[in-house]
This record gives C-alpha cells, structure tokens and sequence, in this order.
DNA sequence: ACTGAGAATGTTAGCGATAACACTACCGAA
DNA sequence: TTCGGTAGTGTTATCGCTAACATTCTCAGT
C-alpha cells in the first residue's frame, strides 16, 4: 500500500499531491460535494486506491464537532433482555451510519451512570442510549448536564429524558388475564428485584388485572431474575400446591427454576399449576412444558431508541419529550391450561 | 453550570483564563505532569469545577494520535458465549482504562469483516479484538492491512494474528473422557454448525478420545445450536435408544433441545441416556435433570485479549503472535449416570 | 552578590481534516 | 463587447488539544 509517504500512513495532502489538486477537492470528493469534474474525481479515488488513504475521522470529528458515534450505557449484558436490547441498538445505529461505543455497567448507581455519561460524553459521543432498567439508574438521568441528546430505554418517566420501553404492565396483563380466562380462581406472581421498573410494572399489571376481575390477591414471591430464586420460590409454592392453580412469573429464567422445583417435588405442570413466563427466550419453548410467555420485541425497542435518539440530534433540543411504548405479545405454549386439566 | 463562555462548552483556554495561567498549565494538571506547583493545580482544578469543563478527547486524540478506544467485532452478540466473551473483553478493557466500541454482525463473511475492521480504524482505534468463531471470520484476518495491532478470540491459528481461546478439544475430552469412565461402551456426538471453529474443535475432542479408548465412533449429529436444531437430533437418538446409552452435546442450548425431545419420547435421563452439554450457561443447572456440562471461562478469555492486545500496543509490533488456551472445566450434574442406573 | 541547575510556567507550532471565502474559467444575455 | 452568474478549484483559518522549545523564577553553592 502507501509509497511516497515516507512510512507514516498518507493523509489528504498526500492525495492531493498525487492527484495533482488541493487537499479541499480531496476532501470534496470524499464528502461528495456536487461541484467537482468527473474526471477530477475519479483522478482522486485512483490516488487514494494507491496510496491506501483512509480518512481520519478523528480530525474530520474535531472540526465537524460530529463524531458519527452514539454512546450506550448499559448493565450486565450477559443477561438476555439487556444483551438483545444493545444488540437491536447497535443495528439500528449502525443502519443509520453511526457506531456505538459501549459502556457496560458492573453494577448501576446514580454515580456509576453518572460516570459512564460523562466519559462518553467526553469522548466525543453525538448522543447516549441509557437502558437503565433500574430505578437507581433512572434516577440518575435526574441531574445530567446538558447538551447532549439523551434516551433512556426501559427507564422511568423522569420527565428529563425521553423514554422508549416495552409496555410492562400491559404484558402482565395479557398473561394474568390469560390464566384467568382459562378458569383460574387467581394467580400468584413470582416478581423481579426490587429495584427494577420492569418488575414493579409486572406487579402493576398483574395486580390491576387481578382486582378488575375481583379476585383474590396473593402474597409476592419475590426472586432476582436469576433461575436459582425461581427455584427457591417455586419450593414453596409446591408446599402450597393445594391453594395454587396458576402462577405468574416475571422472566422466563426464572419461570425454569420454578418448573425444575415443581418437578423435584411432583407438582405436573400444567395439570396442577399452570405458569406464565416473561421475555420469550430462544430455550423457553423446549422446556418441559414448553412456556407459555410474553414476548417483549427488543428489536423494535433499539430501533425506536435510536429514531429518537437521532431525531433529538436533527431537529435540536425543542424535540418534545416522548415517551415510546412497545406492546409486548402473549406466545401461548403447553405450561398453561385449565385448572385440574 | 458553564459561565461566561457565551454559551459555547468550555475549552482549555478558558479554564486557563479563569485560573489566571496558560493553556498548557492546564494541559499538564490534566496530565498529572510532575512540575505543576501544588497551589496553581488547585486553582486550575477549581477553575474547572467552575466552568464544568470536560477536556475534549477528540482533539487530544488528534495530537497523541492514540484514542484509548479499542474496537470489537462480533457476531450475534444476543448469543450466550459471544455476549459473555464481548462483556468479558468490555470490562477489562476498562478496566485498563480503554473505551470499546462494537461492531456486531449479522451475517460473518470475509467482506463483512474486513469492512468493519477498516470502519473501526477510520475511527481511530488504538486496536482491535475480532471474536471470530467461524472460519470464514478467520478466513478474513489472513489479509489485513497492517499497522494495527488485532488479537483474534476463539478464531484458528491463522498465523497472522495472536489468538486467544478456550481449549476445546479439551474441554470435549473431558465430557466424553467423564462418559467413558462412567462404564459407557461409546459416546454419541451432537455437533455444532460445519463452520464453526468451536464446532470443529469439540468433534476433534470427542473422535480422539473414543479412538484412544478403542471405541466405536458412531455417526455424528448436526445442530446449529439452537434448542430446536437439538430437539431435531433428539428425536433421531430417541428411535435409537437400543443402541444409544450417552451423548455429549456440542453446547447447552441444544441439550436442552435433546432433553426435550427425550421427555416427549419417553426416554429418561440419565436412567436410559446420559448427556453432557457444553458452555455451562446459567439456565442448565436447573434443566431436569441438571445438565452436566463443561464451563468456559469467558471472562478469563475477555482479558486475555486485552491483555495480549495491550501487550502488542505497548511494545510495538516485534511482539510474538502467541496463541493463548484458556483451559475448561467440566460441571458434573444429574444428567450423567453409569449406564442402565 | 553571582552563578547555574532545575523547577515552574509561557509561547509557538502542529495534528488532519472541514469551513469560509477567494479566485479563475466559461457561459449566455444585454 | 461587457457583464453577471455559476461551476470548479485553491488558499487560509480554525477546531481543541499536546509537543517542543523558550523563558522566567528559585535556591543552593561558591
């Protein structure tokens, strides 16, 4: 590749001095400006084909104050909900021309995402997706200085920052009212940590739709996402496996621990208690029984984040703050049937 | 926040003014240059606490020509293994004070790979980590522009570049070495997609062992690691349950898979069969049964690569192409058994 | 008091690109 | 012929920072 240049890679004086013009007219046929000849053009991709000239984005970032890269900020993506969600992210942005920059969060406090922001900030990002699915890390979106365009998915309503989330509530509703439908007296629920939006809009729904119908409520069982606590809670709704018909869970990873429990103690499912999972993970259908779950589209959820995010970025900071709501689907499998089906 | 700046962030010149010294005193606080009077680094300091200043990383990356951004491509990061190896290789980079921006590619091909090694050097990245598990993302790295440096995860050894990886044959060594001593006469083999190096490398594993014990080699089974490519395979196995008394499965997805088709067909594990998976995901300690399997230590992986990147950065391109073997464990659980237990 | 070595600070010159403006052709209309 | 408009190109300034060198200050040793 590059001769001439004595060793160091060829920047666009380099070009222009092989293509006989000024570095400006390099620059314009890189930038696609209309007012260049034909044949001046294509003079200048053969020199920069023979030098291997590759653009410094850096520079170009330096005096366009654009970095074409958009910031992420998220938590553990290791876990199937947020590694899906970055993921969509990513391909959005990148369809749009931008490149994500990832910082991926040990653990989520107010300083920690505080942090995070700035660092990125500093790098020069064009904006920032937060998936703050904690309501520490929504808080955190409280007190940001400003300047750059922000979204948070999965976050609160903070009123700062505009919001793109999967409707949890209303997908707590489609699977209670699923089981409810299906002749069950009511539903227990196994929900998500504490501080987590997504589990405190499960239990909102759920609830809701439970004393709508005028049923009983049940005690919470509380788990944290993780198929151990699923396992720990499902031991003792197998102690209480004559009073419980249905079970709501609040992930599918979860809902596996429940049904590992159930079968260690005997409990058919769905003959005795049906369940109801959350997130459709690629392994829920094979479980035994497959789940029935709520479906959430993170696909949909990164790509919505991302219009908005560059929406904010086109049209300045008047952009009202919105609030993007995904609807999730029910995908009805063999974990749920009649009561004493 | 920002005063008297015309509302404009605030640049190093006007700290600089606000602190009563030059730019470049301001340059060297940020620095933790040594020859700084301890009175004038507070006085800077609190200048820019003033103003909100935060030092713009693009333009001192235009000068130091370094970045401390490293580049990551990947492929399908919603999958366990390579979503635990970017988190792994995202977190040790910063914790060595490196920035990691992701490319994540749908489909892997030659072309595609080359594209974005070249976007993410255009953006100015100090290095690059390609998690290659196909052979045709490995294929790619043979023709590379030089003058940066790249470590490859679980790609082959191409010669090119450094490697960094786990040990799969070892690891396929172990779960059917387990199986052998077990007292199973042989060990049926549902392989991953023809493609993947990974794939490649746990047949390899699996032959040798059975041919070093003088076993019969049975047919091997295809999957794409999918639960339902296993399912496919388990039925296959379940019509053979004569002759078939253990599988090791090329990873824990499609044991899943397996195991289901097993339950549907009535045959019991390990009682009848016994399985080994492979990835110790955290969903197979509560399969029923509980999934033996073998561990990868994708965080351990994660650092590695940065490590051998850091190493190739700091010391120049003399540097040795080494290739780094993480070693497995294997997890024993409740789906192996001696045969007819 | 004088000197010289270092510490502490300031000044100038880039990094490699784009923006803004200046300039030269060349064209058709007056 | 003269003029104005526009396509095509070049020149200069600038983005915000650090490197390299220049300068001033401080203080011990004579």
């Amino acid at each position: 590749m590059g001769s001439s240049t004595g060793g160091r890679p060829p920047v666009m004086a380099d070009v222009a001095k092989a293509a006989g013009v000024s570095h400006q007219t390099v620059s314009r046929v890189l930038n696609d400006h209309p007012n260049v000849r034909a044949e001046t053009r294509s003079r200048v991709l053969e020199a920069i084909d023979l030098l291997g000239y590759r653009r410094n984005m850096v520079a170009r970032a330096l005096v366009t104050r654009h970095s074409r890269t958009l910031g992420v900020v998220s938590f553990d993506t290791t876990l199937y909900g947020p590694a899906s969600t970055v993921y969509g992210i990513e391909q959005a942005a990148r369809d749009a021309g931008y490149f994500v920059s990832i910082v991926s969060l040990r653990t989520i406090d107010r300083a920690g995402v505080r942090d995070a922001i700035n660092y990125l900030i500093e790098q020069g990002v064009d904006g920032i997706v937060v998936v703050a699915p904690q309501r520490s890390a929504a808080a955190a979106l409280e007190d940001l200085s400003p300047g750059i365009p922000i979204v948070a998915v999965e976050g609160g309503h903070s009123g700062q920052v505009p919001v793109v989330c999967v409707d949890q509530a209303e997908g707590a509703r489609l699977a209670t009212a699923h089981l409810l439908k299906l002749g069950h007296e009511t539903v227990w629920h196994v929900r998500g940590p504490q501080d987590w939006l997504e589990a405190e809009g499960r239990v909102e729904g759920w609830h809701e739709t439970l004393s709508t119908a005028g049923r009983e409520i049940p005690e919470v069982l509380s788990g944290d996402w993780s198929p151990r606590s699923g396992y720990e809670a499902g031991k003792r709704l197998a102690t209480m496996a004559g009073e419980v018909s249905a079970v709501f869970v609040a992930n599918d990873q979860m809902s596996l621990g429940v049904l590992r429990a159930f079968t260690e103690e005997g409990v058919r499912v769905p003959e005795q208690i049906s369940i109801v999972g959350f997130d459709d993970i690629p392994e829920s259908e094979f479980f035994s029984p497959p789940l029935t779950t709520v479906r959430q589209d993170f696909g949909a959820v990164g790509r919505h984040s991302i219009d908005v995010l560059l929406g904010q970025l086109e049209e300045g900071a008047a952009k009202v703050l919105e609030r993007f709501v995904v609807p999730p689907d029910l995908v009805v499998r063999g974990s749920s049937a009649p009561p004493g089906a």
